[in-house]
DNA sequence: AGGTTTCGCTACGGGTCGTAGCGTAACTGC
DNA sequence: GCAGTTACGCTACGACCCGTAGCGAAACCT
């Protein structure tokens, strides 16, 4: 496979020159800079190193290839997330969607997600690496708000452990996903008034009344 | 910006040789055939154009580049989704919810839908196209369904067109979102027992009990 | 020391891009 | 018919990028 710098240290070889560990994190700042100048397609293996000032051939040592040099250069700034109590499950997923937006609108985040994703359509490893990278690390945020929206008694409390994952499965693919789609493929910001109406929806459903959604 | 034969007849000229009409076809067809087996980044013009029967300056006399070649390539799927009446507005969602995901599980469009958003964050030019080729194209659903339902008396009529408009926006982002992103992000598959479930969701909200989803 | 691994550098073959130039084909208006 | 205009197929080209190989030097271990 690769040879990804996340490879536990304990597989690293106790013998020979150390590789420098400030070099990772110089290619990958590079990476996401030349992400935001150049888009996906005209990012070079070559451009990278040399923003990062080091030799081509370090780059292809620890990462086989661009589509998994993105995933790690982009995976971090998704743990940014968090999910302050805000007091309701309401106000929380409200949170959480302005937040997502704002981190996905930033210009290496939206480009570096649907290109790796692009790929991924074709290569079953890179979506294996998407999986564990950034999906799962991120439905710990469905899994912290929903927990705190039972403990409140605003969701009804789950005894079946195999259908509160499919639930959480769900919720997570339907905010994450209609901020993506929004964002990204229908080119539409997303502000305050659409968080609102957003979570309106989510939480009463499409039969409630029309959201309270303000005029403009 | 580009010469893409989706420009009207009435701008071509009234002089020379026409171009051959059939060469679009077949360089579609032979785009998609190679999105399938190549994916996007391993795509090449020269081999659309062999595959085409097609001199490769033919196919840049009519498109600038690669992107904008997909995007034409694919949109016409998008075109294949119908909204049948089944009878209940629940019964609408969960079908179109399944042909879009039948739809989106065809590699050429998975590929390409991606692959395209992706360059599009670095190219405005690319992102009208996909709003005007797909995204309004498909909103039509919305507004389908939208109405029969408002006719069955199963959802309020809407007087104001500017909130109508906004209200469709919403759920299409959330329908087609949550879709696209368990599909191509999340890497998993939409069965029945999904659809219901994201049905029961959007239609009654999230603070209603649990979804009767089928044990598995 | 000796062994092992990384590093920077240079160089290379193979492939793709997008364009230019040519002769020819097709169609229009005089 | 004939000149004018545009599309077509073909070849060739410079520019660029990919991913790898080989080298000497550096850094760490026992």
């Amino acid at each position: 496979m690769s040879s990804s710098p996340s490879s536990g240290p304990g597989l690293s070889p106790r013998t020979g020159r150390p590789r420098r560990a400030a070099a990772d994190a110089a290619i990958l700042e590079a990476t996401r800079a030349a992400l935001v100048e150049l888009g996906w397609s005209k990012l070079t293996m070559g451009d990278v190193a040399s923003r990062a000032k080091v030799a081509k051939t370090t780059l292809y040592r620890r990462w086989a290839n661009k589509s998994e040099l993105v995933i790690d250069a982009v995976a971090l700034l998704f743990d940014e997330l968090d999910l302050p109590d805000r007091g309701s499950l309401a106000a929380d997923v409200e949170g959480v969607v302005l937040r997502f937006a704002e981190l996905l609108d930033r210009p290496e985040t939206k480009t570096a997600l649907m290109a790796v994703v692009a790929e991924s359509t074709h290569d079953p490893a890179l979506q294996a690496r998407i999986r564990t990278s950034i999906v799962d690390r991120q439905k710990r945020l469905v899994l912290e708000g929903r927990a705190r929206a039972q403990a409140r008694g605003e969701l009804p409390t789950e005894t079946d452990p195999a259908v509160a994952a499919r639930t959480s499965s769900l919720i997570f693919d339907v905010i994450a996903g209609a901020v993506v789609h929004r964002t990204l493929v229908s080119s539409e910001p997303i502000d305050e008034a659409w968080a609102h109406a957003f979570t309106h929806l989510i939480l009463n459903g499409l039969t409630a009344v029309a959201p309270p959604m303000e005029r403009g």
